[in-house]
DNA sequence: GTGAAAGCGCTAACAG
DNA sequence: CTGTTAGCGCTTTCAC
């Protein structure tokens, strides 16, 4: 039923060669005769001989695999970088092994453990936490290839990708005061991801810096999801002084917010204004189109792999850290408030 | 630098037992001493033991991973699916390995060997095209576990998950008729892709079995990106005599077509109506929401797994073709044609 | 140039 | 109950 596999003994044994010379005319190293080599090839592809590379890989010790961890892959963050990490990697004759950690601490560590027993040649992750990760560390510390994006956890000197969200999220609020606003709202989705938190940080500079006090009242916690995020806009906004604007700081939230505005019967920006960390399809086909934040997010993939592939060829270059610059993309959700 | 990873023989040595035995007393199976049974497992413990997956997949043949091969994981339809196989497989500790086709036949060749190489349990493929497949019928013949998701080849009889597409397209259509459309469009992605083909059939019948003549230039083809699809909605509706209601066979051309009707003035439902095939979530973002033929999504992943793994332990049973209804989800986009 | 031989780390008979 | 042994398919010295 199973035709076993077509082994490299298979096509010396058909080519009347040993399999050292198999190998030799299959893989092109050493000395091999130009007769004996043509030989080897046409027999290989007649019996459809495809080496083992678990053989090999046991031989040479690693797969040619790169692990990717991602928070999420329904979030369109991660699946636009799995995308890119596939295209990049195929060009290195790799491929590309994903396990979602769901933003889960816990089940990132087992999904760390598990990839690692398969002998990758390294792992992209974006950590679910910023809180020191011994497992990273000790793998760094191994010299185990590593890559992190989006998120770093404290203390680990580690290739790193990120953006900047302090500024990002400052700039977007700095415009909104600059538009006019004065209570501005923020939903976030708890310290845990270290991304939100620094966005929350950009937050309240950009209120501090100009001098206005900001108000716990306005600052929503929720998970990051659509139907949370429409909750806690409806909450924010029922309030006897409801803010007059919102700056969300993911598309998920995002999204959450332009739905709660409309059950609420709020129209942007007419009534509210908004703005929301991380760029989204769904941002221009909204009327109004709603203004973001946005990240060079097709930056990141290519680099990692660079990044990367220079660890797996043996690098022991310093760590290098990475950090985007953000950009307001203004569009039209945002105006001068009503009242004002 | 790099210090080796501890091995059975190390963790054996330690325990002053052999191989076989640490063997043993490590994957539970045998008979062992609960004495041994105990020393082995703490002193691995200690050492930091942590198997070698690809030692152990040379012996047995595989490795616990499962491949899948979607269009294009930036497609959601695809990141859904992916999402829900990542947390399946995870139950039956196997690992996701995806590898796009892009929708590209040959890419799909080359991706489908790559992975044959790696010696996975099982492949979960969305065939790029409804040509026949050499390629899969011949590892079908083997007996390698496959199964086939959306779109099937010709002739291939594989275990396979596919949805009603015929029927979903002809309700659509056949809605628009009842709400009073005569002269209806068509976008579809040419022939090339199965699904598209079938939906188109539904079009057709729709009409026919309404005895309205299907006027050619009322269908378009187009790549499946958002922005062909704004350019052959222009295309169409720049007509003397332009249809008034238009059906799309995915959710990015229904996107297109929505940016095409914002840009051409045109206003749904009033001036023109909408139903897409795929429901996506910028459906029920716009104004008006947009009615739409769905698909059981999350059925998909979780019944792959199970015909996935059935196969990989050694289910001989005839091949199981499932076939999902789908469902006409009315929103706002459609009303009765202007001019009737 | 080419072959023989020695394993990579692990499992599975098979003896004891 | 436990140890010995024989490989899985491949690469890679090391002789010839």
């Amino acid at each position: 039923m199973k035709p076993k596999a077509v082994t490299l003994k298979d096509v010396a044994a058909a080519a009347n060669v040993s399999r050292a010379t198999a190998a030799r005319a299959l893989n092109g190293y050493g000395y091999v005769g130009g007769d004996a080599a043509e030989r080897v090839r046409t027999v290989a592809r007649e019996l459809g001989y495809r080496g083992n590379r678990i053989a090999q890989a046991l031989r040479q010790g690693e797969l040619p695999l790169i692990g990717f961890v991602p928070g999420d892959i329904l979030n369109p963050f991660f699946s636009q970088i799995a995308h890119d990490l596939d295209m990049e990697l195929r060009g290195s004759r790799h491929n590309l092994l994903i396990a979602a950690s769901q933003e889960d601490p816990e089940q990132e560590r087992q999904v760390i453990d598990s990839l690692r027993a398969l002998a990758l040649r390294g792992l992209i992750i974006a950590p679910a936490t910023s809180d020191p990760n011994p497992q990273l560390a000790a793998m760094l510390e191994e010299g185990y290839p590593l890559v992190l994006i989006d998120r770093v956890p404290e203390g680990l000197d580690c290739d790193q990708i990120t953006v900047d969200n302090r500024e990002g999220a400052r700039n977007a609020v700095d415009y909104l005061i600059r538009s006019g606003h004065r209570r501005i709202a923020l939903i976030h989705d708890g310290s845990r991801i270290g991304t939100a938190r620094e966005r929350l940080a950009g937050y309240s500079e950009a209120l501090e810096s100009r001098g206005i006090a900001a108000d716990p009242a306005l600052i929503a916690e929720s998970p990051s999801t659509v139907s949370h995020a429409i909750d806690a806009t409806i909450r924010l906004f029922h309030r006897q002084d409801p803010p007059t604007a919102l700056f969300t700081v993911d598309s998920l939230m995002t999204q959450g917010a332009m739905l709660a505005f409309r059950s609420l019967g709020l129209s942007m920006p007419h009534d509210v204004s908004l703005v929301g960390f991380d760029d989204f399809d769904m941002a221009t086909f909204s009327d109004p189109q709603i203004t973001v934040v946005s990240q060079p997010i097709k930056k990141i993939g290519p680099l990692a792999v660079e990044m990367i592939m220079a660890r797996i060829q043996g690098s022991r270059a310093p760590a290098r850290h990475v950090q985007f610059p953000t950009q307001l993309t203004v569009r039209g959700s945002v105006s001068r408030p009503r009242s004002a």
